[in-house]
DNA sequence: CGTGTTTGACCAGCGC
DNA sequence: GCGCTGGTCAAACACG
């Protein structure tokens, strides 16, 4: 019983440490990338004043989720209803981009230039199982939770998993529509709501060990079925690495 | 037959 | 002004 607790942690831990491998190199790319727009802004910058009418940089999100490869759809399941309407081959890429407008809402897919609402999606250059995902415009209505949970699930034992994730310190800041995650929210069930850190330390500090076999494979089983743990965790890495390797400030 | 997707054409913005 | 490129439109098509 034990041996099969530990085996199903072990596959677990490696389970987390393949994605935080995953996350890990998505980073990189998206540091480097960062660091050369960064770079080619100072050069604009110096050279000639940006243009005040320039559409507000903070009406813009990009998300990378993780989608199979073999998966050519480039659908993203946010909890959102989109409708494709076109696709190009940039000259960037060789995968397509895909353009997306949200008709969740009557009034949300408004078609006029500078104030609609539309995602764009395209697979990553560097890694073909990453789709990214650029929103642009607010939607003005709520969420499908449940459309979103359907294509949002554990990295474990899912051929296709989704991981939206908000790129940290974007110079394009994630707006409303980026999806926010938080360790704190991790749980599916009034019990897991609590803060998992809080959670394993009350494990860690029991004396009960007879309930507490029980109490963590309650716990894991509880984790593993909450998407949401999967996203916290995604956060929660990109977080400690950020901290680790802090931007310089934007101008 | 209704709805969603595909795809070629068209349009607008931008750099030269 | 011209050409290139990205974004959008809309007719044709596919599918349930």
């Amino acid at each position: 019983m034990k041996t099969f607790q530990v085996e199903g942690l072990q596959a677990q831990l490696e389970c987390l440490q393949r994605e935080n491998e995953g996350l890990g190199l998505m980073l990189e790319t998206v540091s480097r990338k960062y660091s050369m727009l960064h770079q080619a802004y100072h050069r604009q910058a110096s050279n000639k004043r940006l243009r005040p009418e320039v559409p507000a940089a903070s009406e813009r999100s990009q998300v990378f989720v993780k989608t199979d490869p073999r998966d050519q759809s480039l659908k993203v399941k946010d909890g959102f209803q989109w409708r494709k309407y076109g696709q190009k081959v940039p000259k960037d890429n060789p995968s397509p981009r895909a353009y997306f407008k949200c008709f969740m809402a009557p009034g949300c897919p408004v078609k006029k230039k500078g104030n609609k609402t539309y995602v764009q999606v395209q697979r990553c250059v560097e890694d073909k199982s990453y789709v990214v995902a650029i929103y642009e415009g607010q939607h003005n209505h709520d969420f499908d939770p449940t459309a979103a949970g359907q294509s949002i699930s554990s990295s474990c034992g899912s051929p296709a998993t989704s991981i939206p994730f908000p790129l940290l310190d974007n110079p394009f800041r994630p707006t409303s529509t980026c999806i926010a995650l938080d360790l704190s929210l991790s749980g599916s069930d009034l019990q897991n709501r609590r803060n998992p850190t809080a959670a394993m330390h009350d494990y860690s500090t029991s004396n009960d060990h007879g309930n507490n076999n029980r109490r963590i494979e309650d716990y894991v089983a509880s984790l593993t079925k909450d998407p949401n743990f999967t996203l916290a965790l995604a956060a929660a890495v990109a977080r400690s690495i950020k901290t680790e390797h802090p931007k310089p400030s934007p101008p």
